[in-house]
Parts: C-alpha cells; structure tokens; sequence
RNA sequence: GCCCCGGUAGCUCAGUCGGAUAGAGCAGCCGCCUCCUAAGCGGCAGGUCGGAGGUUCAAAUCCUCUCUGGGGCGCCA
C-alpha cells in the first residue's frame, strides 16, 4: 500500500460517481462533488463522503438512494472492512486493521521519506521572507516571520518543489540614509567634539538605540577622525537657504532630517559618505544573517534592493510595462496604471525629476523573480505592508505573471507582554524585544514551536514571563519528550537480553489494542496533514498533527508495555514505536525543531 | 472615511472548499509510578461559537448589518 489512503478511497468514489454519470443516473460534473474526509467519531468509519448528500441537490433524488446506488458500484478494495449507508445519506467507510498494519512497515522502508510526495517536483518555489529593512537588529516579530517562513520553504521542499529562500535588503533609500546619519552623528559625539553634542540635539526620528553607538564606536576606532567635519560650522545655518536651519525646532522633523542627509553628503563627500553608509548597512545585514543562522534560518539568496541598479533592472522593468501598455505620463510623472488590475488608484513610478519611487524598486524585483523562473512565489509580510500587497499584486498580473502563481501572505503582528504589561516596539525609538533576547530567554525550539502553531492571520500575545514560566509544559517539549521516550527504549533493549528489533522481522497480527489502531490511524494521516499544510502554507496543521501524534503515544505507553515478554508481540509493538518515532522525527524537522534523542 | 485580520471554555488557541454530539493545552477538582523517562496517563467540571437577521436538508464555517480589539491607507521607505 504505497499509495496513501485517502487517495485510493477517492478513486473508488469516483469511479463509482463515473459509472452513474455515464449511466446517466447523476449529471455530468458530479465528480467535482466528491469529498472524502476523516471522521471525528469513530462510529462514523474512518473516512465519510457527504457526495451523495451535495448531488441529492443536482439530481433531485433523495440522498439515501443516490448513496445505494453509489455504494453498488464501489469497487471492493481489500482495504475495506464495510461501507455503510448512514444518517441523511453518508457514505460511511470503515478501514481494515490489516490495512493499517501494513502502513507500518511502509513507513520504516521510507524512513525519512515517509510523508513526502511529488506534487512539486519539477517545479521551482521562492519563499521571500523576513527582508527587515537593515537599520537595526531583528525583533520578535520578524522571528515570526523567520520562523514562518521557513517552515513554509521546509514544507514546499517536503512536498516536492525545489525550494530557494530569499532575503530582500531594502539597502537602499532613505531609512538607509537615516541609518548612516544616525551613525555619524553618534561618530561625532566619540571624536570627543563635545561641541558638537552640546550644538545638536539627537534627532528624534533618528535611530535611537544603543546599537547605533556601538557601531559609531567601532567606526571611530576602525577610521579615527576620518569623517569628523566641525561641527559648530555645521550646524550653523547658512544665511542664503533658511530651511537648512538644523538645529532649528520650527520646521517639520522630516524635513530636517532630509536636510541633515542633504548637508552630511555634502560635508563628507560621496566617497566618504558611501563609506560610512555601506558600514552600517553592511554590518547590520551581517548581524541580522547571523541571527537568522542561529536560530536555525538559512537563506539560500540575500537579494539587494541596490543590485537591481546594477542589473538595470528597473528600466527594463518599466519598459516591459510600458511596452504593454501600462504606463503613462502626466505632469512628468510616470505612473502604472494599477487600476486596471484591481488596485484601487494608479502608482507612480517615476517622478518628475527622474528619480524613482519604491514601488518602482518592487516592481522591478518581482520582474527578476519572474524572470529567474520561478513557479511558485510565496512573499511573506508583515501585516504593516497589507497596504502594498494590492500594489504588489497588480504589478505582479501586469509583468504577466500567472494566476496564483504569486501567494502574498500577510503575517500578523506579535504583542509582547511583560509583567502583564505590552512592551512597545519601535526600531527607530530603540525600545523594542530582539529575537536574540527572546532565544535567549526561551531557546529556539519553544520559540519556533510557538511562533509556527499560530495560524499567520491569527494576532498573537506573547507573555515572556508565562513563557518562561511555562517552558516545562511547552507543546513542543511534550512532542520531544514522546520522541525521546522512544530511543530510552530502544536504548534499554540494546542493554537487556531481549533480541533487537532487527535481528527478526516483525509481524503485526497482534497489534489489535485500541490505542494501537488508533496511533496507526494517526500515523496514516502524516502524508494528508504535511500536503495539506504545504498547499495552505500552514505549517500550524502540522504543528497540530505533531501534538495529537505524541498524545497517541503517551498513552499507548501507559497502556501497555513494549517490551512485552513475548517476542512476537514485543517485535510488534518495538515495530509501531519506530514508525511513530520516524514521524515526530520528520515532522518535527518540517518546523525547523529538533528532535533530541533524550531529554 | 475606505481597506485588511481577529472576537470559540476562566486564560492561550484549533476547528478540513458548510456536515453527524464544537475540540485541545494551561489553570481547577479527583485518581495513577515495586513496571520501558510522571516533561506522562485516566477521569470530572467548564460553551447563547461577540450580537441580530438571511441563504438550506444542514451554519462556528457562506451573505448583509452591527458591536468590539489590532493593523494599514502618500510622487515615505
């Protein structure tokens, strides 16, 4: 039985739904119709249809007897112990023991293999996640979409699709030239010019936290006086152009800010300047990688927003839009016409004095996914972005990319709670919970587990006092523990008299106890939960799965004892544990968690 | 003002393109280690699925309205 066994009761139904459309008996279409899905009380069987119940409004019979006429042409399949005709007119089918039996076997031959499929292969996917602009360190909600992520690349992988997660570095713009300003001004305050701190206050929508001083430090010792300029010469206006006025509190903080860029280009020069700006931005994106590795998220590309340059990637971008059709000129500006793909107004993309906007950026990135052959793309947002995943969209149908070939999913945010109190998070203000802190605090596998068992839409609170408190009864320890209570005993075999497991095959007549037909179930569901959570991107079904799974176990060790006296029984049961032990190992590794052989 | 996402047990959350009696963890109560790891197991209790209409054999699930929490709306990034 290596096909799975939803999938061959399905074709059984639908030959049956076939036979009665060419027979006339049901319209053409019906096969649409056919639903075949696990039932919750086992009373019901092991998988129930409603298909009678949906075509009974087609056709216009009752229920009931397009069922018997369904049930008389169901193939037989030796995997069946009975169907039955039940309530309003569902299909009830009852799986044999042997049946399930024999998936045992099937998982230990596929080893790590088991509940993988095929249905992407062939095919190219790029998952694009976290892409944090580099102005400061990640924090925990970025870990979310970290772990998210990832676990989605995990699982396209798992289901097939040659796999690349890419990392966007929006290294260019004016974040960036906040950030190197930030820097510099901090520079400042380190070459002792206590002028210049005495002449300037810190700007308030600059970067504030202590990280940018650490890098300011490290840029003094590396560069000395380099990029020192005298202070007292630059803050004071210059007569012929007012709104330079820095230090002024009049005019708008954004527009100083602008200024404050404007006039540190020019005092530096762009060589100094480009110097300065690159060390931040380099040092950031490596610090920002290295956290990402650590907590186990490896990126197969880091993307730059300025490279897109050097690929003259933008203009020709604009220029397959505009070849289309979906550009025009007003007032000197460009603008893509994103209304006719659903967006609710056009976008510029360039502006009158030549320069373009950010959406021009992403436009041409997406024209690089494209062009770079992917078949499946996945951008995973903040929810912050939801405002630009229309714009993305529109761009995305204009390039001509196919239907559903672009998924954007929008992941909501985390509130973080300390001392039952929200903790605020701004990079720009400095306050914020870094992703290292909280790996620090709760380790990566309870902070995957968590992030990866919240549906993407679903708004999360997180208490990282309850979190610390409650790290022993973490979900993701209790699937561990079931993992590692599986080798302690195979372990204890290794050191006793009993023969090992593999020195004799084992046979599974014996395996007939409740919890035993029941863990079997469970373990013929793996294939269904791992495709379903691909095609979904929600690695939280797994996460779920992987929960009842180890309960299953649990409780069949508190049942009966594994290593029984007698040997069949025993080889039997050592047989159904190593299955169990393989699909926590597999699903565990789908969510980017460990399975420890002890604990 | 317009758009997106939530509101399910005291708390945190699941709930299969509508399906049979709405589930789990934590917290609470009662039991279970001479036996393979008690980070475990069994049981009890806990619900007008935010509210009101509607669609139909069937609604937590779909539609409309409404209350409520979070987020977003630029030639910023």
């Amino acid at each position: 039985m290596k096909q799975p066994l939803k999938q061959h009761l399905t074709q059984l139904l639908a030959q049956a739904v076939g036979e009665l459309c060419r027979r006339g008996v049901l319209p053409q279409g019906a096969a649409q119709s056919i639903h075949l899905e696990r039932t919750r009380d086992p009373k019901h069987g092991d998988f129930a249809s409603n298909v009678a119940l949906v075509l009974a409004q087609l056709s216009g019979c009752p229920p009931r007897e397009i069922a018997a006429q369904l049930l008389a042409e169901l193939p037989t399949s030796e995997l069946l112990a009975k169907i039955e005709i039940a309530g309003p007119g569902f299909l009830n089918f009852f799986v044999t023991g042997a049946a399930y039996r024999a998936l045992i076997d099937d998982i230990r031959g596929a080893a790590e293999q088991y509940g993988r499929s095929r249905i992407g292969a062939g095919k190219k996917a790029m998952v694009e996640f976290v892409s944090a602009n580099p102005t400061g360190p990640l924090h925990v909600g970025h870990g979310r979409g970290a772990a998210y992520g990832d676990a989605v690349a995990r699982l396209l992988t798992a289901v097939g699709y040659q796999t690349c997660r890419e990392y966007y570095v929006n290294d260019a713009g004016r974040q960036m030239d906040i950030l190197a300003v930030s820097v510099w001004l901090r520079y400042l305050e380190c070459c002792a010019s206590d002028v210049a701190a005495a002449a300037f206050a810190f700007p308030a929508n600059g970067y504030q936290g202590d990280y940018i001083r650490d890098l300011a430090a490290q840029l003094h010792k590396k560069h000395g006086a380099a990029f020192q300029v005298d202070a007292t010469a630059f803050f004071t206006p210059r007569a012929e152009n007012p709104t330079e006025n820095l230090a002024a509190e009049a005019i708008d903080d954004e527009a100083r800010m602008d200024a404050l860029i404007a006039r540190c280009k020019e005092c530096l020069g762009a060589r100094a300047y480009r110097t300065m700006f690159a060390y931040g931005c380099d040092t950031l994106t490596k610090n920002i990688k290295q956290d990402l590795e650590q907590f186990g998220v490896c990126f197969d590309n880091w993307f730059s927003e300025r490279s897109l340059l050097d690929k003259d990637a933008i203009a020709r971008a604009i220029a397959a839009l505009q070849k289309k059709g979906h550009i025009y000129q007003r007032d000197g500006v460009k603008w893509f016409k994103a209304r006719d793909f659903g967006d609710e107004k056009d976008r510029a993309v360039v502006r009158a004095n030549g320069s373009h906007t950010y959406f021009a950026s992403d436009i041409a990135y997406h024209f690089t996914k494209k062009e770079r052959g992917f078949d499946k793309i996945v951008n995973v947002f903040g929810a912050d972005h939801h405002g630009y995943a229309h714009r993305i969209m529109s761009a995305c149908k204009a390039l001509g990319y196919a239907r559903d070939q672009l998924r954007i999913v929008l992941v909501q945010f985390v509130a973080l709670y300390r001392g039952g109190k929200k903790i605020a998070m701004s990079t720009r203000g400095g306050e914020f919970t870094t992703l290292r802190e909280l790996r620090e605090e709760v380790g990566n596998d309870v902070a995957r587990f968590f992030y990866v068992s919240h549906k993407h839409e679903q708004h999360i609170d997180f208490d990282l006092d309850l979190a610390k408190a409650q790290s022993a009864d973490n979900p993701v320890y209790y699937i561990q523990y079931a993992h590692a209570r599986i080798y302690s005993v195979f372990g204890k075999l290794a050191k006793g008299e009993m023969p090992t497991l593999e020195s004799v095959a084992p046979q599974y007549e014996q395996l007939g106890e409740p919890q035993e037909l029941e863990l079997m179930k469970t373990l013929s569901r793996f294939p269904e939960v791992v495709a379903q959570a691909a095609n979904e991107l929600q690695p939280h079904l797994l996460a779920y799965y992987l929960r009842a799974l180890a309960h299953d176990f649990h409780t069949y060790y508190n049942a009966h004892p594994f290593l029984a006296e007698q040997a069949e029984l025993r080889r039997a049961r050592l047989g159904l544990i190593d299955a169990v032990r393989q699909v926590l190992a597999n699903g565990l590794g789908m969510l980017g968690v460990d399975a420890p052989p002890n604990m």
